[in-house]
RNA sequence: GGGGAGAUACCAGAGCGGUCAAAUGGGGCAGACUGUAAAUCUGCUGCUUCGGCUACGUAGGUUCGAAUCCUACUCUCCCCA
């Protein structure tokens, strides 16, 4: 059977901005057969953030363009700690923990990648399964043997933590993820390792493993790196002022999700969309002049925000953090407000914190945002109202306002927003 | 083991007996302008019942008065062995 890929992933990846490095040779290789390829996912946390979706894209893309994907999942690497960008000795994590973010992470995998495929289907694989009866001393001679020790030393994750120090536990990181390479190319034919930029040291790594203990001509492994997203201002990409964005609707509301990707600026919103969508070229080219003619539309942060919130959380999940926006965004009244149902309102602010208070009638506006968590303290309330920056229901209050009962929507809320973006939810009980 | 330097707010970092809730920069938040953008400008960035109160690694001490001086302790970094 002769294969012939549905696309030429390298180029693909190139205009997207999906590229930065491979080894020489996987262009031809990815058109001449279908390739298994694979993306490890370090364990840290029990849910995968958008900082690992560009990883995620790789596998999906290898996938559409007719290759085999496979998702590592890190039970043993996580167990180790991988110090590559890291400045300090990471903590270990516990068996325990361990294995609930594993079984998290791999549920997120799978609604990316289709694991139903004729010949193509995705695979998910848990590097634990093949280290947990892998011996200290079986290891270091059948793995370490093959490694200079120099070899690891010129590694920039080993280098760059001279000065700092740095445990064996965290010397070793490198052999074991790269023998992860060489357990699935030699027992699953996985050819091609993909992955960030930073990973490159640990993706080579693996590929000398299977070239010098793997047997014969096509004892050869194939990278493909993607490049760091960055942001135009510089600061760091997939952080927002509560931390990391997760995928996890229960860590970061679908509404919070959108508001993200809707908040991009131009020149990212370009880049992102991308990265971040599966839209063809054409089209995209469309959407971007589209955009530059009328900027202040902000379709491009819109089609992006709807394509990724839908991707990631479903097309309620859009459709809720849509109708969110609007209310919050849109022309905002307090009428609007009002004219909700419970029920709608309640999923518009499904992602905003709450608090419950008891009592709502003749209660100042100082005390009831630095009682409720709102606001840190009574200080900042103040502060805050002189800044003119509080508002009750869409209304701008000023420091004498006092609630009465009939400033509860549904006779039971009130909405309290600091600025445009930050908002709080009281509930009566 | 010997010698040296240091620990100040979210971070970096000044202050070295009263005028210090503590310079300056960064970050963060808000306001103006806008397009929920960027840039720019402005304000704020310990708590408070607005009387005060608690804070400059920890615990004591000197003093009318301590972030500043003394003692001990803890920790960090550097140099030598």
């Amino acid at each position: 059977m002769v294969f012939i890929p549905k696309y030429n992933l390298i180029e693909e990846l190139k205009w997207r901005g999906l590229f930065h490095q491979d080894v020489p040779g996987t262009e031809e290789l990815l058109m001449k057969e279908m390739v298994s390829g694979y993306v490890g996912f370090d364990p840290t946390a029990d849910s995968l953030h958008i900082g690992n979706m560009v990883p995620i894209i790789l596998l999906v893309h290898l996938q559409r363009a007719g290759h085999k994907p496979y998702a590592l999942v890190g039970g043993a690497t996580g167990m180790v700690g991988d110090p590559s960008g890291k400045k300090s000795e990471r903590t270990l994590l516990n068996l325990e923990t361990l294995n609930h973010n594993l079984a998290c992470q791999k549920r997120q995998l799978e609604q990316f990648l289709d694991f139903n495929a004729d010949s193509n289907s995705a695979e998910v694989v848990n590097n634990y399964d093949w280290f947990q009866n892998f011996g200290f001393l079986e290891f270091i001679r059948d793995v370490g043997k093959h490694i200079s020790v120099n070899y690891m030393m010129a590694k920039d994750s080993v280098k760059n933590r001279l000065e700092e120090g740095m445990s064996f536990t965290e010397f070793s990181y490198q052999l074991v993820q790269g023998y992860d390479f060489y357990y699935l190319w030699k027992e699953k034919n996985v050819k091609l390792q993909m992955g960030g930029s930073d990973q490159w040291g640990n993706i080579v790594t693996g590929t000398e493993l299977i070239r010098r203990k793997g047997e014969g001509e096509d004892a050869k492994g194939y990278s493909l790196t993607a490049p760091l997203i960055t942001k135009a201002d510089g600061s760091k990409f997939g952080k927002s002022e509560g931390g990391n964005v997760w995928l996890d609707a229960e860590k970061t509301s679908p509404y919070e999700f959108y508001q993200f990707w809707m908040n991009t600026t131009d020149a990212d919103a370009e880049r992102y969309i991308k990265i971040f969508t599966l839209h063809s070229k054409s089209w995209i080219d469309n959407m971007i002049s589209a955009h530059q003619e009328a900027p202040h539309q902000r379709a491009l942060q819109k089609e992006l925000a709807k394509y990724v919130t839908t991707w990631v959380h479903g097309e309620s999940g859009y459709e809720t953090a849509l109708a969110a926006t609007e209310i919050l965004f849109g022309n905002g009244t307090s009428e609007s407000l009002r004219s909700l149902s419970e029920k709608d309102f309640l999923s518009v602010f499904d992602g905003v914190k709450k608090s419950e208070v008891e009592e709502i009638e003749g209660v100042s506006i100082v005390d009831l945002c630095g009682d409720t968590g709102f606001l840190a303290s009574k200080s900042e309330a103040r502060r805050a109202l002189k800044e003119n920056s509080i508002s009750v229901n869409s209304e701008k209050v000023n420091e004498d306002f006092t609630f009465s009962n009939a400033d509860l929507i549904n006779g039971k809320y009130i909405l309290l927003q600091r600025g445009k973006k930050n908002k709080f939810l009281i509930l009566k009980k």
